[in-house]
DNA sequence: ATCCTTTTTGAAAGCGCTTTCACAGAGCTG
DNA sequence: CAGCTCTGTGAAAGCGCTTTCAAAAAGGAT
C-alpha cells in the first residue's frame, strides 16, 4: 500500500540505487535524470521509509535527554532551550525521567545498550563510569549540562562565583550572620563531578573569608531536593539552631521560595527580619521577588545540545567543556532595592 | 562486532528463527531449545537491535506529544503524568514543542508522514483535519489532552463547571462586578473542538444568570496567551474601563498571576480590594495563595497515555472519551478564609 | 509397530532503505 | 581509431530482525 523506493525507481524507469541517490543528494546523478526521479517522487507523493533508512544507515535521528524530574522549573528550562535547537537541526528529541537514583540506574541500563538514541544529553548529574563507557563503546557522545566533569563534555556556569556574588551582595548590606541552604553535597548515586550545590557553598566561603566572618557551620543545612517543602523545612531546621539569622541563601529558587513560604508562615517579614536570595532565576522569582543568581538555563541547553550534534557528526570537538557567566539580579527579598531608594 | 541473533543461533546450534521466538516469548519452544538459546544470549550479553525490529515490525515504540509551549506549567504537567504512564509502559516519549500556529503547520506535516511515532497525544488543540485523516491512514492513533473533539478520543474536564465554580464561590462572598480574562474564544489556526477558555466563561454567565445578574461582555477580556504578562495587560485594560470590579475570574492561574502583579503595582491589595481566582492548580498557585479550580493535570495525561497505548494495541476503545472532575481550591486571593475565620 | 496429530524447528523470504561494485558509455589523448 | 579515464547507472548485497512455510521430531492411539 505505502509507496516505496522501488515504485519510484520503476515509474522514473530508473533503478532504485539512483532514486536513493537523489534522494540523499549525492553527487553523480545527470541532470535529466534527477528531474525525472524528482518528478516521480512529486507524483506517487512519496516519503522515504525512516525505519528502513535508520536501520540501514544505523542511527536514529535522535537525542535523549535524561533528567531527574520533570517537576523542577530549572531542568524543564534548560530542556526547553535543548528542544529548541534540536528541532531547528531537524533531530528528535526522547526524554528521559529519572525520578529515583534507582530508576536511573536501569534506565541507563537500558538507553547504554540499544540505540534508543544518536546522542544524549544528562541534566545535572553524571552518569556512572561503566555507562559512559558502553556509550563510548556504542559510539554515543554523551554531554552534561548544569554539572562539571573533566571526563566528558559538560556545559555549566561557575558556581563558586554565584555563591560569591550571592553572599557578596547580602554582605554589602550589612548582614553578617548568613545561612546557607544547600540541596546536598554528595550526589545521591556518589558518580563524581562537581557538585553544583558544594561549589556554591564554596563561593559564600569565600565571600565571608574576605569580609573576616569565620566560616560557620551551624549556618547551613541541607535540603536533599530542589523543592519549597524541603526548602521550607531547611528554613526551619536553620531558623531554630539558636544563631540569629538576619540573611539566607538558597541553592536554587526552589528552595529559597520554600524559605520565604516558612518565613511568612511564622510572620517573619522579608526583607525587614528576613533577607533571601536564591539561585537560577526560574520564572517564578521574578513573581516572588526573590533576589537571585540568574544562569542563563536556555542557553545551556542550547549549547549542550549543539555539542551533541557537533560530536554525533564525529567531529572532534576542541572546546570540550563550556561555561557560561552568572550574574546578580536584584529584586526585593533582601531590601536592596528599599535601601538604595532610601539613600 | 556487535553480536547479532546469527550469533546467538550458532552459539546455541539452533536456526535464527528459533531465537526470534524465545526473543519473542513466543510459545512452541521446547524448554531444553530455550534453556540452550537463554544461555548463549547470556553468554554473548546479546541485545536484540531495536532499528532492525522496528523496520521487521514497523513500529518505533515511541510516542509522540505535542505541545505548544514547554514553558507552561499546565502543559508540563499534563507531560508529566505522559511520561510517568509511558516509562511504565516500557514506551519512549518524544516531544515536539510548537511555539507558534505557523511551526504547528510544518510540524503536523512532518509527523504526519513518517512514522516517528507509534501514537501521538496532543495537549491543548486540535490537529486539523487533513492532518487527522493522514495520521489514520498510516493507522496512527491520536488523542487529545485539555481539549474536548467529538471526532477524537480526547480526555477533558468539565470546563463550564470549572467556571461555574470560581464565579459561584465569588458571587457566594458578595461580588458582584465581576471580571473574566480568557485566553481566546478561537484557536490561532481554527480547526474545531472546544475552547476551554469559551467553555469557563459559560460557566461563568450561568452563574451570573443564576445570581440575577446580566451579563456585561465590557466585563471579559483576551489575554491571547497564558502568560504572566498577559494576564497583567487584559488586567489593566479590564481595570481601566471604568466599570469597578470587585473580583477577577481568570482562565489560568498564569493569567491571574499576572492580574495579581498588576493588581500589586497598582497598590490595589489582594483580596481586599480585588477578589482573583485562577484555574489550574499550578504549583505556583499554592505559594501565591491563589484561590483556583484545580484540574488533575497528571491525571489527564495518565489516561490520554493509557488510551493511546490501547489504541496503539488495536483495541478497540469504547469509552473515547473521558472527562475528569475539577474541584474549587480556597486559598487566600479571594478573602474568603478571612471571611471565615471572622465569623 | 504403524499411522495420524501435534509440536518444534530451520530455511528462506521479506521489511525498505543505503552502499558497494562492476559495467556501459562518454570524453580524451596520442 | 585504439586505449584510457571518467561519469552515470543498475544489480545485488547488506542492515538485523520477524514471520511464513514446510519439513522433522515427538506423541498418541490403535
Amino acid at each position: 500500500m505505502p509507496v516505496t523506493i522501488y515504485d519510484v525507481a520503476k515509474a522514473a524507469g530508473v533503478g532504485i540505487s539512483t532514486v536513493s541517490r537523489v534522494l540523499n543528494e549525492n553527487s553523480n546523478v545527470r541532470e535529466e535524470t534527477r528531474h525525472r526521479v524528482l518528478e516521480a517522487i512529486e507524483a506517487l507523493g512519496y516519503k522515504p521509509n525512516i525505519l528502513a533508512r535508520n536501520l540501514s544507515r544505523s542511527h536514529v535521528q535522535t537525542v535523549g535527554v535524561v533528567l531527574s524530574y520533570l517537576t523542577s522549573p530549572f531542568q524543564v528550562t534548560v530542556l526547553q532551550g535543548i528542544e529548541r535547537f534540536l528541532a531547528q537541526a531537524g533531530l528528535d528529541l526522547t526524554i528521559f525521567s529519572m525520578e529515583s537514583p534507582k530508576r536511573q540506574e536501569t534506565l541507563l541500563e537500558n538507553l547504554s545498550h540499544g540505540r534508543r538514541c544518536d546522542g544524549l544529553i544528562v541534566i545535572s548529574f553524571t552518569p556512572q563510569e561503566r555507562f559512559l563507557q558502553r556509550f563510548q563503546r556504542y559510539h554515543i557522545p554523551v554531554v552534561i549540562a548544569d554539572f562539571r566533569d573533566e571526563r566528558i563534555p559538560s556545559v555549566f556556569v561557575d558556581n563558586v562565583e554565584g555563591g560569591y556574588l550571592a553572599t557578596k551582595h547580602l554582605l554589602g548590606l550589612g548582614h553578617r550572620k548568613i545561612g546557607y541552604i544547600l540541596d546536598h553535597t554528595e550526589p545521591p548515586n556518589g558518580s563524581g563531578g562537581n557538585e553544583p550545590g558544594a561549589d556554591r557553598q564554596r563561593g559564600y566561603q569565600q565571600a565571608l573569608l574576605e569580609a573576616g566572618i569565620p566560616f560557620d557551620p551551624r549556618l547551613v543545612a541541607e535540603s536533599g531536593l530542589h523543592s519549597r517543602q524541603r526548602g521550607a523545612a531547611a528554613a526551619e531546621v536553620l531558623l531554630n539552631r539558636g544563631e540569629l539569622l538576619t540573611a539566607i541563601f538558597a541553592a536554587s529558587d526552589m528552595i529559597a521560595l520554600g524559605v520565604m513560604e516558612y518565613a511568612r508562615k511564622k510572620g517573619l517579614r522579608i526583607p525587614d527580619d528576613l533577607a533571601v536570595v536564591g539561585f537560577d532565576d526560574i520564572e517564578l522569582a521574578s513573581f516572588a521577588g526573590l533576589t537571585t543568581v540568574r544562569q542563563p538555563m536556555q542557553e545551556m541547553g542550547r549549547q549542550a545540545a549543539e555539542i551533541v550534534t557537533w560530536l554525533m557528526q564525529g567531529e572532534k570537538v576542541l572546546r570540550t567543556s563550556c561555561q557560561l557567566p552568572v550574574e546578580l539580579v536584584v529584586r526585593d527579598s533582601c531590601g536592596a532595592l528599599a535601601l538604595l531608594e532610601r539613600r
